[in-house]
DNA sequence: AGCACGCCGACT
DNA sequence: GTCGGCGTGCTC
């Protein structure tokens, strides 16, 4: 019979493009033909085991069959990936220049992710180890693990031994057969798609607008691949269109993946899908445990559950029958992945909308003018829901000019009596600034000494509360020195505005208001952020402060003035995208105030109120605002008028990083046949994170072939003429900011 | 990415 | 002499 071992092709996490060829022992298959693509098998990696997925025989290896490694154990009996989400990861692979390996993973939840023999694993000292005992030097770790196996007289768990021992103790011992681990294997069940049940979906007896029915009768006419771009604006009653069509994917015994973007608003919209279909709902998102993300997730795959709402990563769960894609705030920048493979869920969802051939729903208040984009060009149906339901009215939007105008600790006189007012009629006020802390900056007032962050070059933000700096870059603190170390001032001033300082000037001004902060340090431990909600919507609060979190998806049925403190940030940057973001941001908090009968307003604080952005928010809306800023795009031949690509680059020494992309771009220029502009090199807007150096190259064409086509040929450079290990580098694909 | 190897300076 | 720092290179 069969002696010859069976040569596998392994995706293995790793920087490395190429995939990896195993040997399949005997023992491991009985019916080797059997063995399904998609399945995980543990691999020896270099002196590391891990997890790879097996992609199929091959009848020859680049390299000569006795160097290859065998297999260690085969992890599945089935799949993980239906023949389209493994389509969508090689798209994604080959789209995105990342590793297969890589996104192969992370297509999977994190418990299949993780070898788990490591935990599990059991260390025992061999008869080598025993006689080498002596030999050894007492004083060194590997004679103090030696003789502590030697003792215990049974095996130790590898999960402890770590505790006292470094790996590299262990490994080495390991290699020494020395001591040896025994590892449990367990298989993993995952049936396949069987289960079918007939539900009963309750006819709604919803009433729609004229204007939701029209949009609704598009939606579910679809049967076939196509995007629309559903443009509603806040209150128009959106939801209530998706659950519509939803409603008719289910009945058809056909699945929903419907993703959200990565904040705390998960359990809000999974209560109101749970509320309208009387069905569990599978969820998947970054706050759950591994073991219930797997749960959820193996029962997408087995058809038990049928819908699935999940941030980012959850564009690739495998429906095995699926009907529609919705993508709900397809704007939202969390859709972008902006580390390892830089993948957008959003473009993946239309991706695999063409693959699965299902229709895909992009919504949103405030469309990306990529979308908008498409629609003109890549056949994107738009469907508009322009009514509020019920009487609300679109809030007023107000400028304050701050040109010349005393603050009171950032706060204007015509903002502190807007808040007076609304507080007078027993309303809710939100005041949103997009600045976690007391003050960004501290400075000596006698010699201008400023604290910053060694490892990232930038100041230190003031945190008033915990008495100490922190870096929002990296993420170190330090306490607060009260003494100036270079002149032994005690001057030490504070410059600018925080979360924290606004909320100690309103509590100053408005004693006997309910005031609360909601931002990334006051919502740190789990489930406050769903407290604090509650709060809200109880009437315990009267006026919020809040960062970005806050001006997502919430709504508050009391609250009627929302206040900008400082809308300039997005006006003049460096960033070609800001202006698009501020105004999406102005848009959502304006939606938050007035959802209900009473007339909202807005109050927006500027030192540059005759802006024409502002103008054009101010004086007509959102879609004359992007028509205005696609024009600007175009003029510039800026995305999405042209397609770019960043090539990351970071090192301990910034010579290292420029001198690398120096090369790169010298050697892509003189290759250049004009179809690809080169920027750069330069240095990203945090030139240095946490020690490393960050450094740029900006890569810009006018059509998305010509781009791709100049990033195959980039990395063909660098992999031909690799950097240094010192020098780690990415390339962002679509990249949507300059920032790592 | 990990992880070990190898080469250097600081210590029992 | 060896411990551990980081810089470098490999992983079927």
């Amino acid at each position: 019979m069969k002696t010859e071992p069976m040569i596998c092709q392994v995706a293995v996490p790793s920087p490395c493009f190429n995939s990896f060829d195993y040997l399949l022992p005997n023992t491991l298959a009985s019916h080797p033909d059997d063995l399904p693509k998609g399945i995980r098998v543990l691999v020896p990696f270099g002196r590391q085991e891990k997890i790879g997925i097996f992609l199929g025989y091959t009848s020859s290896s680049s390299l000569a069959i006795e160097k290859l490694k065998p297999i260690i154990a085969v992890l599945d009996n089935h799949s993980l990936y239906t023949p389209s989400t493994l389509t969508l990861c090689q798209f994604t692979s080959h789209y995105y220049h990342h590793p297969l390996g890589d996104v192969l993973l992370t297509a999977l939840p994190k418990r299949l992710r993780q070898p788990v023999h490591h935990l599990t694993g059991s260390v025992t000292i061999t008869q080598k180890g025993i006689d080498h005992i002596p030999a050894i030097n007492r004083k060194t770790k590997q004679y103090q693990l030696l003789r502590q196996l030697h003792r215990a007289c049974s095996t130790l768990s590898y999960q402890q031994l770590q505790e006292t021992f470094s790996n590299r103790t262990l490994n080495t011992a390991m290699a020494q057969e020395l001591i040896k681990i025994q590892s449990k294997h367990s298989s993993n069940h995952v049936k396949m798609a069987s289960y079918t049940s007939k539900r009963i979906f309750q006819a709604p007896d919803f009433t729609l607008t004229s204007e939701q029915q029209h949009v609704v009768d598009m939606l579910k006419r679809q049967k076939t691949f196509k995007t629309f771009l559903l443009v509603g604006v806040t209150g128009s009653g959106k939801t209530e269109v998706y659950f519509q069509v939803i409603q008719s994917i289910l009945a058809q015994n056909k699945s929903v993946l419907f993703l959200v973007p990565e904040i705390g608003l998960t359990p809000q919209i999974i209560q109101r899908f749970q509320a309208r279909f009387n069905l569990p709902i599978a969820m998947l998102h970054s706050g759950m445990s591994s073991q219930a993300q797997l749960t959820d997730w193996e029962k997408i795959k087995n058809h038990q559950l049928l819908i699935m709402v999940g941030t980012r990563s959850a564009v690739f769960t495998p429906h095995p029958n699926l009907g529609l894609i919705v993508v709900d705030e397809e704007h939202d920048l969390s859709f972008k992945q902006t580390v390892g493979c830089c993948y957008s869920a959003r473009d993946l969802a239309v991706v695999r909308g063409r693959i699965e051939n299902v229709p895909v729903i992009l919504g949103s208040a405030t469309p990306s003018l990529e979308s908008l984009h498409n629609v003109n060009t890549k056949g994107y149906e738009r469907l508009n829901l322009t009514k509020r339901v019920g009487s609300a009215m679109t809030p007023q939007l107000k400028l304050v000019n701050l040109r010349g105008r005393k603050l009171n600790r950032g706060l204007s006189s015509p903002v502190i009596d807007a808040i007076q007012t609304h507080l007078d009629q027993k309303k809710q006020i939100m005041v949103f600034l997009n600045r976690r802390g007391f003050a960004p900056k501290m400075i000596c007032h006698d010699c201008s000494w400023i604290p910053i962050c060694t490892q990232c070059d930038l100041p230190y933000v003031w945190h008033k509360h915990l008495n100490r700096l922190s870096c929002h870059h990296c993420g170190a603190t330090q306490p607060l020195a009260h003494i100036c170390p270079q002149c032994d001032s005690s001057m030490l001033w504070d410059i600018g505005c925080g979360t924290e300082k606004i909320e100690t000037q309103l509590k100053k001004l408005f004693s006997r208001a309910n005031i609360l902060r909601i931002d990334r340090d006051s919502t740190r431990h789990k489930g406050s952020f769903n407290k604090m909600l509650e709060q809200i919507h109880e009437n315990e609060v009267d006026i919020i402060i809040g960062t970005q979190m806050l001006a997502k998806g919430h709504h508050f049925p009391n609250l009627t003035l929302t206040v900008v403190i400082d809308a300039d940030h997005g006006l003049y940057s460096q960033d070609f995208r800001a202006l698009e973001h501020l105004g999406q941001l102005l848009v959502q908090v304006a939606g938050r105030a007035g959802r209900n009968k009473d007339n909202g307003e807005v109050y927006v604080q500027t030192y540059y109120p005759r802006h024409p952005l502002l103008q054009t928010l101010l004086k007509k809306d959102y879609h004359a605002f992007a028509e205005y800023l696609l024009k600007k795009r175009y003029e510039a031949t800026l995305p999405p008028y042209s397609s770019a690509a960043l090539v990351k680059v970071k090192s301990k020494k910034l010579n290292d990083a420029c001198d690398f992309l120096n090369q790169l771009a010298a050697n892509m220029r003189q290759q250049n046949t004009h179809a690809l502009d080169i920027t750069g090199p330069f240095p990203a807007p945090i030139e240095k994170k946490a020690g490393y150096y960050q450094m740029l190259l900006w890569l810009q064409s006018t059509t998305k072939q010509q781009c791709q086509h100049g990033i195959q040929i980039i990395t063909e450079m660098i992999k031909k003429n690799k950097p240094p290990c010192s020098v780690r580098w990415n390339i962002d694909v679509d990249p949507i900011s300059m920032s790592i």
